[in-house]
RNA sequence: GCGCCCAUAGCUCAAUGGAUAGAGCAGCGGACUUCUAAUCCGCAGGUUGUAGGUUCGAGUCCUACUGGGCGCACCA
């Protein structure tokens, strides 16, 4: 056998990999080094990976494609981590990986040096911004698509080793909190809070409980939107508010701390925590300042009544101005976001800012990053993404709605999955010999999985059908599917360690788990794609591929049984790199695995 | 009116311009004295909304049309 001289010996995308050796090949022929580019094969009866650019060459050479493939061949043909080399059809190159080298490579993809796929340079600080829940309405179910998808963002990135720091920036300041403010008033008119003669202190304990807030805050919307006097009470009480009026700064406190609390019950329910619990008040006394500087360098206009910023789109595409000043004297959403990019990239030192916020909003986010670059306020250097979802419907096809027609709080839908979660590991053989403790534990795990694996595993821009008995189902693409894969996999690790029986090394001796190989050496492959288009979605298609192909293989090797110790052993290996894999990969998705199921 | 997004199997969804458009569910037919069958295998199911165009090659890119969703300065 040829020596291993040019193999790959670090952790690498094996498809970054067999990129580099075509890329060069095809320099090395006088062609761009872009038609190197490898992909997974879409023909798995013929090859492992293929290569298409001999296609795609063969126009500018005036060449026959099969002619140039077969030049590419010769020249990479004789390193050891191919078994053959294939052209088929009009020139397609169709690779097959030695055995040898997919072993050498499963040896480094379980070594696990995840941090270091991604060149240190190109790991900008980063913040992500979860585009906050309001202060005093309860959560629902549209705050689970961006509590779950950037919370795996933040792991995500965190595994790969990019500098993240996660802010929930809770929407605290704007009208809503004048409704509150409003709302309180006309049922308590003769607390402290309303008094501007009050000479303090005032009361510590919060008038109201986060449910009254919760009953409140759709009583006073619907009010102010039928009723054009009680909508100018309550912009006349928010601009008192941010201008510092102390009784409903008091009141409005009270507020924060009471939904805060609430708040961080719901996302340790959830397993999701932040870095920081900024709110939009928190960049209010930056405003005056950053609104006075843009005004002096004529970035800030007077537009009917109205202060804003006029930008322009790409190819004089027209963009309604971004507005920082209401008539009455009082700031927007945008004005917020503006003086909190501000602090992100002077005070932090943030370089890349992720938006996990609702699709719908993509204008104002246009409007936003146009604005701060144009204004200087973030330079050429810091790149802003809206990492747009879609929104979540129910099985009639529109937006998700209670039976009674009303909001679903996410509390609420938690514990909806988790009960169906809890009756069908109640019907399931074998559930009598745990107990109420122990299966309450499993069905929360199950539970979370199922509400969180049938959010992410749809793709983050479209719109998605929310069915929970479809995601808790133990069948198909769901995460208790998933979970069950790993939790057979830990058990039978279990028992072999038990048994003292040897793991590993991963040496292909039977051919039967060729394809589970194949698909492991894919994970850094998954992983870097995940990063680079910012999709939990890839994460979640890998685990179920692998999962599956793990049952496929469970059914046709009887590890524990096998007699050829060697061979046993190498299952083993293969087995113990699986459960690494499904665990990292549910790990990033946010899901914990059970002991049991 | 202007702009953005979507249309793929009965249903829910995949498919970095490549070969025979794939899964899951539902349907039908098989495989268990189980390392947890909560699994696996097979069959059936398609004019990729319509009409043009670009390309060696189009579900994918361009144009028009049809149907649906969403957004367009004093809410967030």
């Amino acid at each position: 056998m040829k020596p291993f001289n040019n193999s790959i010996n670090k952790l690498t995308s094996l498809s970054d990999a067999l990129n580099t050796i075509f890329s060069e090949a095809f320099r090395t022929c006088g062609l761009d080094s872009e038609y190197g580019h490898v992909t997974i094969s879409q023909r798995p009866d013929l090859s492992d990976y293929q290569c298409n650019g001999a296609l795609a060459a063969a126009k500018g050479a005036k060449k026959n494609p099969r002619l140039i493939a077969q030049e590419i061949i010769n020249i990479v043909k004789d390193n050891p981590i191919f078994t053959s080399l294939t052209i088929d059809g009009p020139g397609f190159i169709n690779i097959k990986l030695s055995d040898q080298f997919l072993m050498n490579q499963a040896q480094l993809v379980c070594k696990g040096e995840y941090a270091t796929l991604l060149s240190s340079n190109s790991k900008k600080k980063t913040i992500i911004d979860f585009g906050g829940p309001n202060i005093a309405k309860p959560m629902h179910v549209g705050h689970i698509r961006s509590t779950v998808i950037g919370d795996c963002l933040q792991r995500l990135f965190k595994f790969l080793g990019v500098p993240i720091h996660s802010d929930i920036h809770m929407g605290d300041w704007g009208t809503q909190m004048g409704m509150l403010i409003c709302e309180v008033q006309s049922g308590f008119p003769n607390l402290p809070y309303f008094d501007a003669n009050f000479e303090g202190p005032y009361p510590s304990e919060s008038p109201v409980t986060i449910s009254d807030l919760e009953e409140m805050y759709p009583k006073a919307a619907t009010k102010c939107k039928s009723d054009e006097k009680e909508m100018l009470k309550a912009q006349q009480a928010t601009v008192e508010l941010q201008a510092g009026r102390k009784g409903y700064r008091a009141l409005w406190q009270h507020f924060v701390n009471i939904s805060v609390a609430s708040l961080k019950e719901d996302f340790s329910q959830l397993d999701v925590t932040f870095d920081l619990w900024c709110g939009e008040s928190h960049y209010h006394d930056q405003i005056p300042e950053m609104i006075k500087s843009l005004k002096q360098n004529n970035l800030a206009v007077i537009s009917d009544e109205a202060l804003v910023v006029p930008i322009e789109g790409e190819n004089e595409q027209e963009i309604p101005p971004l507005m920082l000043v209401k008539s009455d004297g009082g700031y927007l959403y945008g004005t917020t976001d503006l003086a909190t990019i501000q602090e992100r990239v002077s005070d932090f030192g943030d370089e890349l800012i992720l938006y996990v916020v609702d699709k719908r909003q993509g204008l104002h986010f246009q409007q936003v990053f146009l604005a701060a670059h144009k204004t200087g306020i973030a330079n050429s250097q810091i790149r802003m993404e809206h990492l747009a979802f879609g929104t979540v419907n129910g099985t009639d096809g529109k937006p998700f709605k209670t039976r009674a027609g009303g909001v679903m709080k996410l509390k609420d839908l938690i514990s909806l999955a988790k009960n169906e979660a809890f009756k069908r590991i109640e019907e399931i053989n074998g559930a009598e010999k745990y107990d109420e403790n122990t299966k309450s534990d499993i069905a929360n795990k199950v539970g979370l999985a199922a509400l969180k694996y049938g959010d992410l595993m749809h793709d983050r821009q479209s719109d998605y059908i929310f069915d929970l008995s479809k995601f808790t189902r133990f069948e198909g693409k769901t995460g208790p599917y998933i979970l069950y894969a790993a939790v057979r996999i830990n058990s039978i690790l279990t028992k072999a360690v038990e048994q003292k029986l040897a793991i590993g090394p991963i040496t292909l001796l039977n051919g039967n788990e060729r394809d589970l190989l194949l698909e492991l050496c894919k994970f850094p492959d998954v992983i870097l794609n995940a990063y680079t288009y910012r999709m939990p979605s890839y994460l979640c298609t890998f685990c179920f591929d692998l999962a599956q192909q793990l049952n496929r293989f469970y059914l046709q090797c009887h590890i524990l049984k096998e007699q050829n110790k060697d061979l046993q052993s190498s299952w083993l290996g293969i087995l113990q790199l699986c459960f690494f894999q499904l665990e990292t990969t549910l790990y990033l998705l946010g899901i914990e695995i059970p002991d049991h199921m």
